[in-house]
DNA sequence: AAAACTTGCTAAGCGCGCTTACTATAGGAG
DNA sequence: CTCCTATAGTAAGCGCGCTTAGCAAGTTTT
């Protein structure tokens, strides 16, 4: 009786809905503090490796460079982060959290890991384990070929 | 060493970065059809519900109504779709394919199956069951509130 | 040193994906 | 019948996420 593909029962549209789940839990857990994932994931590698370059930035957290450029731009309107010319090498530009940042970021890290484990929280510890072990290797599995 | 938050192992980070992955191979496959992931989704589900009204559908491919009825828009520009005021409740718009999609959607199929076993892929096939297990079970855990 | 290529970044444009607000129709309470 | 609420859909606006194109600044080749 069913003539169509089983869609909903397809890796895509599963994952799709996965990350519609998680992006939506993370908005309403971080929306006093007016914060997109894609905005913490910047902020919290900038914690980390201060002083990098955009591209850098935007290879070591997998976003599309021209993407991660527009979200630098609104995190530098929001005062979190600030760009720098680099010295050496004009064409790069250096990026800082600003104190207000750090600030921001500090107080974002228990909401976002609260929302990290609510997202699991439909499975069992030992299924939560599993889930992550096979999503790295999928992961991984298509960023190195 | 690591004073940041360990995104990029957090569970929001790797199922942002699997859709990611999903979405890249499907337009990689399907970009001599022009057709995205949604847009597939509102067919194929259209495949089996004829005569749906929009916001039904929307609900049966969980996406935002907004959304749907942007995306549902651009399939009618592209006469895979048609448009019908329901003569009895005259709010509704229901949904038809037209032949043009019917047969755009045939020549889909086959790709969009193969786009699946390629997210897969690099999960061992015992793997890859208990994958879509473990994602249908969050997913359903999330939607039953 | 000049030409050719490469790289960091930006701009524009299209397609989601969501929120809020608004219109139009429908259904129920009085 | 009239007011009140609920529902289907659209519109506008913001934030990704990607592609293509372009510019400026390095690097390599000749």
């Amino acid at each position: 009786m069913n003539h169509g593909f089983d869609f909903a029962a397809a890796p895509g549209h599963l994952i799709r809905r996965a990350h519609q789940i998680s992006v939506a839990l993370f908005n309403e857990h971080l929306a006093a503090v007016g914060v997109t994932p894609v905005q913490f994931a910047i902020l919290n590698a900038l914690l980390d490796s201060p002083g990098v370059d955009q591209i850098t930035l935007a290879k070591r957290v997998a976003f599309d460079p021209a993407t991660s450029g527009s979200v630098i731009g609104r995190l530098e309107s929001k005062g979190w982060v600030e760009r720098f010319a680099d010295k050496v090498d004009r064409r790069r530009k250096l990026l800082v959290l600003t104190p207000q940042g750090l600030q921001a970021l500090a107080g974002m890290k228990s909401a976002v890991a609260d929302v990290q484990a609510e997202i699991l929280s439909p499975l069992e510890p030992q299924e939560q384990a599993q889930l992550m072990h096979l999503l790295s290797r999928l992961v991984a599995g298509h960023s190195v070929p």
